[in-house]
DNA sequence: GGATGTGAAGTCGTTCACAGCT
DNA sequence: AGCTGTGAACGACTTCACATCC
């Protein structure tokens, strides 16, 4: 809405878009301030700003990806990350040199894959947030544990493995095979 | 807890392994059918075929990948699946004939990659309820358009696209950036 | 006048507690 | 005796409705 030039937006308008009740958009972003103006609605650039800033998204969150298989290409060649804050600057490997080319023909700016065991040392160099686990499953939680040691805060995992990190990190999985479960009960009911 | 050995499991056991109170799991499986006996809990075969039967696990799922970029080769090698009840029995790309040796190198039995104008054909031929779209964003939607008009009612989109389908077609979206929001958060507010 | 912010009312989901069955 | 299945009690979230402020 900022982008087409919408200067004020109401809470009907936003909950017609989400398909919400209005008043769950009004009690939901209550809950974090007073963002709106009685009578008016919410001024778009304000409400964006200000949501931006609840989920952390004010900022650019500096990223590594682990693990540079076929998965680990898609994320280093993903354009998508550009429009939003997020930013891969280091790619690591088990066995750097092998695909170096593969990924700089894909990238006009390529990022150079260097040997996992240097993770540590570049990890603070280049202010890493969040890594993201592309490993085979058997390296899961290895890698998961250098991420730790490297003191990286933030781990985003693709592997298919249960993985554990201690009190203090964040872990997320990304397991798409749950949302085809979902999506194969759908089918069957329908 | 069948691989185990394990023949009965009792409410209690379930609740602790996920988390949750013994009667949300009672009161959810009811919800289904009777699946226990009193005063001794439920058979873990019998639970284990009751729950696939519900989820829509009981069958083999027939999948196609469509856009063979590094997404698409990453899901064509994920081993994941073999575990699970779904099958890759087909790939297509635009453009078939650079990425058949890639895909070949990395598996036993490599999937052909097809021309995605036979996807019609070759969808009532093997069966296909299930597509993955890999494309580009861009793409996105006419593939989707496509995949309908080949009656394959079951849609897994990967690419970072808002696309539709028709009533009687069932769409998920993998966003994984919805997820790396999740955990932007959680890291600003900790 | 008109849309927000919010107590009150309503709805939905979770937990308790026990009857009922093995 | 023990554990399920389930009505009843409870708690949480959603929606309503209006006082409040621009």
């Amino acid at each position: 809405m900022d982008q087409s030039g919408e200067k004020v937006v109401s809470s009907a308008q936003l909950a017609s878009k989400c398909m919400v009740n209005p008043a769950q958009v009004r009690k939901d972003l209550a809950y974090f301030g007073e963002f709106g103006v009685r009578g008016v609605g919410y001024y778009v650039k304000d409400l964006l700003n200000s949501i931006k800033k609840i989920l952390g998204l004010n900022k650019e969150w500096r990223m590594a990806v682990i693990g540079i298989g076929n998965l680990g290409s898609a994320l280093l060649s993903y354009k998508d990350f550009l429009k939003q804050n997020y930013k891969i600057v280091a790619a690591f490997d088990i066995d750097p040199p092998k695909v170096i080319g593969r990924v700089s023909e894909k990238l006009g700016k390529p990022v150079e894959i260097l040997h996992i065991s240097r993770i540590k040392e570049v990890a603070k160099e280049r202010n890493i947030e969040i890594a993201l686990i592309t490993t085979p499953p058997s390296e899961a939680q290895s890698v998961a544990n250098l991420v730790v040691e490297a003191g990286i805060r933030g781990i985003l995992n693709f592997a298919p493995a249960q993985i554990t990190v201690p009190e203090g990190f964040v872990l997320k999985d990304v397991f798409f095979t749950n949302i085809l479960d979902n999506l194969a009960y759908l089918l069957s009911n329908s």
